[in-house]
DNA sequence: CTCGTCGGATACGCGAATGTATCGGATACA
DNA sequence: TGTATCCGATACATTCGCGTATCCGACGAG
């Protein structure tokens, strides 16, 4: 449960004016109150969240919050970067796992693996993603976030053209690897809804084949 | 702007005990929150809207808000299912403006323009799907709503097998559907950050033709 | 061990939003 | 036109959450 946030912040923190030492006990109830932000927002939203509620399931005093952050907004992009690039790296991992050829199916059920695994995580997401909707600095980190995933992807997808070619419609590994950030998101949407986890792999895992392949493979996943 | 809601509330308003007579005032005045609300959650998003804002923004004082509706929430199933129905029945027009057979691109077409038409309502409805996500009630309804929705495309796609064969991953005309809907549900998160219309129906209508079509056409939008 | 600094707790004042109770004008119907 | 009813406005009390200022214990350096 627990993401590792004990390394220093990483560059480019909008926060608190550069303290010449960081404590650990700061990293500490920094992260603490982190992980109890996400606890707090998959179950209520991040619109119905409260400060002191955050406190409260960290086990802190509103002290400790304005010691750390601005504001909840400040909060909430600070959790959304620290988890999305743990998964962009877990997704990089999987993507990397093959070696040099790339067996479609396997890095699939890899990556769909990773992506559709927690479901809290693809509450707060989808939070962060209304909230981006409305703020285009917000939107455009989330944006670059998004292009980075999708590079890694059309890269993987290009240097796998030999095996299995790419249908045509799309222009080259770069529109695949948006159809696949596509199909992703699609797929996310019902899962919210039905809370299917296990459908909604199978059903991205056939989605994926019949975007990636050129002719229909009859392999139902489950 | 104003969506018609004159006629009188549908069956199965969860809201105040039935008065006897209703009155037109109140129909009208009903409305107008409604239109408003609408507006006022589009732009600063559901989960930082006040009641006073929305009457503010209607013209009223929150005495009104309260004899028409008991909670924001009530208010925004209301105003979604109001919308949501209107949008669907528009996508039921528009597939079924051809004849006895479907033509498949033309129809996507037509559908595009009513789906990806108003920015404003994808962040309400996208909002509304944050919400459904942590209220199971709601999301039944939700549910609902979509599966409906499929089932007129499923039936559309059906009894049009004959011209266009569909791709045989999807066990037939109603996985097909459900690609289609996850297809608009991928397009519009990437169309809710770069709010580029344009794009984003140009690309859902190729997404589209390629899961749609069994060999890859060569029909590059713009 | 001691001291200086840091971090979180506590207490306070404030503003915003809520829900209710009551009032006066509008509306429908005879 | 008169009147009973309905609806929305106004006023009020209350609660909730926020941000700040101050204090004390913890931590790190020497």
């Amino acid at each position: 449960m627990a993401v590792d946030a004990t390394h220093p912040a990483s560059a480019g923190e909008a926060a608190a004016a550069t303290p010449g030492r960081v404590t650990k006990r700061r990293v500490r109830t920094r992260a603490k109150l982190l992980d109890a932000a996400f606890d707090v927002f998959a179950a209520k939203g991040f619109g119905r969240v409260s400060i002191e509620e955050v406190c409260e399931a960290a086990g802190y005093s509103r002290g400790a919050f304005y010691s750390n952050f601005a504001t909840l907004d400040e909060l909430f992009f600070a959790l959304y970067r620290q988890r999305a690039d743990v998964i962009a790296e877990q997704v990089a991992g999987a993507l990397a796992l093959d070696g040099p050829d790339l067996d479609v199916p396997a890095a699939v059920d890899r990556v769909t693996e990773v992506l559709l695994l927690d479901l809290d995580w693809l509450l707060v997401k989808t939070d962060f993603l209304v909230h981006a909707a409305r703020d285009p600095e917000i939107a455009r980190t989330l944006l670059e976030h998004r292009s980075r995933l999708r590079g890694a992807i059309a890269e993987r997808l290009g240097r796998a053209q030999g095996h299995t070619a790419l249908p045509a419609v799309f222009g080259g590994a770069d529109g695949a690897a948006h159809a696949v950030i596509a199909a992703y998101d699609g797929v996310t949407t019902q899962l919210l809804l039905d809370k299917d986890v296990e459908r909604a792999r199978a059903w991205l895992g056939q989605l994926l084949t019949a975007l990636l392949t050129e002719g229909a493979r009859t392999d139902t996943g489950h």
